[in-house]
RNA sequence: GGGGAGAUUCCAGAGCGGCCAAAUGGGAAGGACUGUAAAUCCUUUGUCUUACGACUUCGCAGGUUCGAAUCCUGCUCUCCCCA
């Protein structure tokens, strides 16, 4: 039951005792048994970067190509441009050409993080179905894909009927043709015989098996996973600041580690099947070593995403801010550390949240409210509740009212640095330069 | 082309001449309790201000009125129904 002698692993089996495997077509796991096969996923350029509700995709390529298996990571700059219907509820914005290309790159650099494009026979391919799209016309595509498929057919999708009654577009409505097209391009031109994807995206995946059916008689595969949620039915992968991102320009490797953890407990075995590679026995006995003490399994989940993510040099700075920044750590922790650590720590903050200013700008703020309110970028009103409600820390010091309308004096640390905190979580550091 | 409904603060959604900075819910923020968790509880959620109050908001532009989110006119946009 091997092919090619370099079969590691069952994938459906992998995916199954992980939890991730939603739903699969009959006999794919013959065909994943037979032969080394090339399946894909589609990510559409919808932002600049991906996200984590995009890594479960990757995961799913990863342990594809772990599985032995061929994966290609298509980026969807043809269907980018049209829109999925999936799960919206209403029509959806288009994206000017220009940020879609923007978008296009970005998640093409991120895609090429993830897999192993040099490994022999099945490394995997990165490839943007507007290569295949930009010279197709309309009449050609009527004749070659609109024929093979019935308008009841289409219809009949979930994504479609959803939205009869609030109304979709035309352009939508084909979203589902061109996917199509793109599993039926990749089998003729790649020998591509699977898609994978999210739970959602069974509808648009089976209209590209049928195509190839109707088109070719050919027999190809569509599975899905999971769509990841949360234990309190909420979207994961949204944080305080919004979206988690791939890319550490939006999303600081340093609150990418907070992220994981600080996730909810429950969702704990979840995540580590998802979004780790560890294998079941070490997940398993981790369980069991920490029943008690879930914050050593985050530390597992939050330290193996980091660095696959970013880089165990992102982690290890996300480590040393974290360390500091939370816990017990006293002003004279900070005091104690040395001027190079310190300057790694506050590097791995998001940069919105540290200001530098010469000594003269600093002179110049009248009242602590002043200095706060400009350093935390909110108003002045929201800082005068955040003192009442003691939110605001200078200097590891709680602000108090009358401080609050005082001028500003402090001891800096290391004669440079001015050390906010709103709340217990949220750090800004005032740098002082002459 | 004809007819109807609607546009309110981050979102949903009340208000239908003064007591409206605008109910309620959600979200979000801070605090307490904890484990940088969850649940719970408390507070806050237009701007400024020594919270007394001042100023700017209810699709856009005008108008009526002592006074408008609320009434009138025009415009823009969205949705539904009929052709």
């Amino acid at each position: 039951m091997t092919f090619g002698g370099n079969m590691k692993k069952n994938l459906i089996e992998e995916l199954r005792w992980r939890g991730m495997l939603h739903d699969l077509m009959p006999h794919t796991e013959e065909q994943l048994q037979k032969e080394m096969t090339t399946g894909y996923i589609g990510f559409d350029p919808t932002a600049s970067s991906l996200h984590i509700g995009n890594l479960v995709q990757i995961m799913l390529l990863k342990h594809l190509q772990l599985a032995g298996h061929k994966p290609i990571a298509l980026v969807g700059g043809a269907t980018g441009m049209i829109g999925d219907p999936s799960g919206k509820s209403a029509e959806r914005q288009m994206l000017s050409e220009e940020t879609l290309q923007k978008n296009i790159d970005g998640v093409r650099k991120q895609l090429a993080n993830f897999l192993d494009f040099d490994c022999g026979e099945n490394s995997a391919e990165l490839l943007n179905n507007y290569d295949w799209f930009k010279d197709f016309n309309l009449l050609q595509f009527l004749r070659e894909v609109g024929k093979h498929i019935t308008v009841n057919y289409m219809m009949a999708k979930d994504s479609v009927k959803n939205r009869l009654e609030s109304g979709i577009s035309f352009t939508e409505f084909s979203y589902q043709l061109f996917q199509g097209y793109d599993f039926y391009w990749l089998y003729k031109n790649k020998n591509c015989k699977l898609q994978m994807g999210g739970s959602d995206q069974w509808g648009n995946m089976t209209t590209g098996s049928e195509l190839i059916r109707r088109k070719d008689s050919g027999e190809a595969y569509v599975v899905t996973s999971h769509l990841i949620t949360k234990s309190d039915g909420t979207k994961f992968g949204k944080s305080e600041q919004g979206n988690v991102w791939l890319d550490p320009k939006m999303t600081s490797p340093y609150k990418f580690y907070q992220f994981w953890l600080n996730v909810d407990d429950k969702d704990l075995p979840k995540l580590l099947r998802f979004f780790t590679l560890f294998s079941k026995e070490e997940i398993e006995n981790w369980e069991k070593e920490y029943a008690t003490n879930p914050n050593a399994l985050k530390k597992i989940l939050a330290e193996d995403v980091t660095r696959r993510v970013h880089s165990e040099e992102a982690l290890k700075e996300a480590q040393k801010a974290s360390d500091l920044l939370f816990g017990k750590s006293t002003w004279t922790d900070f005091e104690n550390t040395e001027e190079a650590l310190l300057q790694e720590v506050f590097d791995a903050l998001p940069p919105q949240c540290v200001k530098t200013f010469s000594t003269t700008d600093f002179e110049s703020f009248a009242t602590n409210y002043d200095l706060i309110s400009q350093v935390m970028n909110t108003s002045k009103g929201d800082i005068r509740r955040l003192v009442k409600d003691n939110g605001i820390s200078i200097n590891k010091d709680k602000v108090t009212h009358t401080q609050g309308d005082a001028k500003p004096e402090y001891k800096f640390l290391k004669d440079k640095y001015l050390l906010l905190q709103k709340g217990k979580k949220e750090y800004f550091v005032v740098i002082i330069e002459n």
